[in-house]
DNA sequence: GGCGGCGATTATGTATACATAGCGCTGTGT
DNA sequence: ACACAGCGCTATGTATACATAATCGCCGCC
């Protein structure tokens, strides 16, 4: 069954990552149990599941904020996220994948390389694509075996403007080179070369990482100052 | 200010990672309210925070129960600790810790020869040798710098029979070994030697996941069912 | 005699009423 | 004119009342 307090939670956060609360915004009570046509109890339950995640700040009898990350937040989640994938590398690695879940990997990298194959990304591929980048880390988090390495990928990935659905569209030979890694990765894993499905995965997040901040330190030097956690070039929530 | 329900939230969570609450056992909020002597409003905020740490499970229109670890979920969480960790003494040595960090650990080392300068623990040593250890590994927490990994860490920890506190005080050229460890992932971190820090401290925290499965597996071997995540041999705390 | 459906019971989910800490405003005194 | 203290307002924290789904037992039916 689902809860009215689920429903929430998941507006809330849907909110919050697609920036359409800022950071810094307080959330009050009343005015969002009003807004969403409930009571005050669904939207407080909410508010505590969100400060749990982190996505908001609580201060006890002084309200919620809506929680800003800077770019250095957003690169230590990258970081986070490269040794959690690694680990989950490795572990897929060493256990073996299901048939089901190396058909799921395959049939993955194949639509990735069919969206590739006409040299650039139309607007229309975006959403594919990034479905497909999706699955694959999921996919990979899931044989990991490893239920902490799902829940702590899951929640670095929660925060606004820092996700796998956050690609650079325009640059194409690095979109080409990270669906390369991807080959690579699944190649390791399904070898069951565990060290090296875990090198590769952190260095493919790691360096996904190292790009979104290259491109703020860019546009800041640009002088269009990116306000918080602002995202580089055309992000695709 | 501290409010009820954080107050509630603590004590339960306690009961849980001491056992005083089985796991399976049923989390009502009635008679949790009645015996705190709250209302079931803190009690149910109580009960979604630690469902959302993962402490217990919830089923919505259906209760609470006490999440139970196996071995396996135990061991998962060492996992993930040891690269969390690793990832936290590589960067603490890439930024180089505080005069008041390194201080801490250096104090901290001290404090462990020599509690373990006698050749034996006795039991009023436990405390203050454990106390030495959650120093040194949540200093190096923070000395990384990134709020993930503490995050992640702690709650990776926060698993009854899965912790720092847990240790095997019996088996003495373990423990020595283990203080040892200390010494070298400090000297690196300290030398700024990043990859080596990463490595010893991965190494650490695994081969301490390592040593409580082997234990485990030698107890159902020799016949005594350790029921769900029943610790091997006198467990502090 | 066993199985299935229906209703009473109970515990959770939601709404609302009450308590209280925070914050700002105002008024006064220096 | 400025600082500070007291007061009132507002929003959060807590308690409680009401709504509703899940469970369990009972009865009837097959």
């Amino acid at each position: 069954m689902r809860t009215l307090a689920q429903d929430v939670t998941e507006t809330l956060r849907d909110w919050i990552l697609h920036g359409q609360i800022q950071p810094g915004e307080r959330l009050e009570e009343i005015p969002l149990a009003e807004k969403l046509g409930v009571s005050r109890t669904p939207v407080r339950a909410a508010l505590g599941t969100l400060a749990n995640e982190g996505l908001v700040d609580h201060q006890p009898k002084r309200g919620y904020l809506v929680r800003g990350f800077d770019m250095e937040a957003i690169a230590a989640a990258y970081d986070v996220r490269a040794v959690l994938e690694g680990l989950a590398c490795r572990n897929a690695a060493t256990r073996g994948l299901t048939e089901e879940q190396s058909q799921r990997l395959l049939d993955a990298l194949a639509e990735g390389d069919r969206i590739l194959a006409r040299g650039e990304l139309r607007p229309e591929d975006h959403a594919p694509y990034q479905q497909m980048n999706v699955t694959i880390h999921d996919t990979l988090l899931q044989a990991s075996g490893n239920p902490w390495v799902n829940r702590f990928a899951e929640q670095a990935q929660n925060i606004p403007f820092a996700s796998d659905r956050i690609i650079l569209w325009d640059d194409h030979p690095i979109i080409l080179r990270s669906h390369g890694d991807h080959h690579r990765i699944i190649e390791a894993v399904i070898a069951r070369d565990a060290v090296r499905a875990e090198e590769l995965m952190r260095e493919h997040v790691y360096y996904a990482g190292l790009i979104l901040r290259r491109n703020y330190e860019k546009l800041i030097a640009e002088g269009e100052d990116a306000p918080g956690a602002k995202p580089p070039k055309r992000p695709v929530a």
